[in-house]
DNA sequence: CGAATAGTGTCTGTAAGACAGTATCTG
DNA sequence: CAGATACTGTCTTACAGACACTATTCG
């Protein structure tokens, strides 16, 4: 049983007005110090419960955020990938709503849009590409892109999260066929959004069922 | 760094009268010594270039098997599932037609119905659950159904296979209209199966480009 | 009242499924 | 020729998108 560097690597991913950003941290040790990289490190097996649980702990240690969405994106692995040694990354992603970022308050924490990426170490560039791919793949036919918003949010945000992550419009009278066939929000009676100078919107949440579980579609949006 | 075992298995699926069954082998150490489990071994750094190169390894080891469709499933982890100590499974799964079984010839490889599955060691149970509902979903979308056939097959018979997965029937005229807008199968020209006192059906094979990658449908079947 | 966006009713085109017909083999 | 299954043409139905209309706010 020849020794492997167990560890595991969070993407978190949000949404800002630049588009969809990841969270990089520079790195305290070597190799590669001083680099922004994703939040990671080595699996505690005293500790913790299992890797996910090392996951939680990682983003929570490193960025202030208990992430409410957490999930597994694939592992990475090999003898090339560290400098090291063989090792293995377990990687996870999460998401949150940007202010959620900005309310840990860990100003270590630097944002950067997924389509200008610095310079990574490791293969941290092929691990953010794999979960934005699984992020826009997952938009399409699932309740995912509501974790990017806050509590409670409208239709018309919503709409707009799906049209950045997809990358294209969506037609209106079809989102909210689909919004209703779902059956996943529940509207926030007698309370709307009146931000802007139009009629207001009506604000919903998130039904309690899809909080950490997905809804999926048979058909795409 | 806590010392973490490092292992991968396999789950080689494939289709049958009975319907889908996995491959399982009786362990021949302890734990759970002579009681049937998923092909797996653990990680040797020294000669495997990355997890996939060991699963595909161990395949081969252990069910004399070189699988051309591998793909990660996920990875299992944490300090219950193996009472030798915290440990890190990263599970593939591969699709075989069942003639590939059968010529292997390793007659400690026994096929189980993944609806009748026997005591399982580990979590073993819960990675073919996991690799099931996988290749179900994916059939939805997918060419992967296509690699439990041969190298030929018929559209009636992948037709077949799609149905025997997705466990309801597909109207033949749309199912036969999806295959040629996904535009992923080559006729193999003036060759039929002739097998049955009927009209015979013409083969077809996959074409080069989706051999090892997937091809995806905006819309499921 | 005009501008702006929220939200809805309805038409239309496209794509999926039903059905029925023709084609081609065996016994 | 009867039976069986492969394959195809066409009608019908369901759903996604286009469009237009109403609703409600601010300035």
């Amino acid at each position: 049983m020849d020794p492997v560097i167990c560890t595991v690597d969070v993407v978190l991913l949000t949404l800002t007005a630049e588009g969809l950003e990841v969270a990089l941290l520079k790195r305290e040790h070597a190799p590669f110090k001083g680099v922004a990289a994703l939040p990671g490190g080595y699996i505690h097996a005293r500790t913790d419960t299992d890797a996910r649980d090392a996951a939680r702990r990682v983003l929570l240690d490193k960025t202030g955020i208990a992430a409410p969405y957490l999930e597994q994106l694939a592992t990475f692995s090999g003898a090339a990938r560290d400098p090291r040694g063989w090792s293995v990354s377990i990687a996870y992603y999460a998401l949150v709503p940007a202010a959620t970022i900005a309310q840990a308050e860990r100003h270590e924490v630097r944002l950067y849009s997924v389509d200008r990426l610095p310079p990574l170490p490791f293969d941290h560039g092929d691990i953010i590409e794999t979960a934005v791919s699984r992020l826009r793949s997952k938009s399409q036919y699932s309740s995912l892109p509501c974790h990017l918003l806050g509590e409670v949010f409208t239709l018309p945000q919503l709409q707009r999260v799906y049209e950045v992550l997809m990358g294209e419009s969506i037609n209106k009278v079809s989102f909210r066929r689909k919004m209703t066939e779902m059956d996943m929000l529940d509207p926030v009676d007698g309370q709307f959004d009146s931000s802007g100078a139009h009629r207001p919107a009506q604000l919903y949440r998130l039904k309690p069922a899809f909080r950490e579980q997905l809804q999926l579609l048979e058909r795409g949006l």
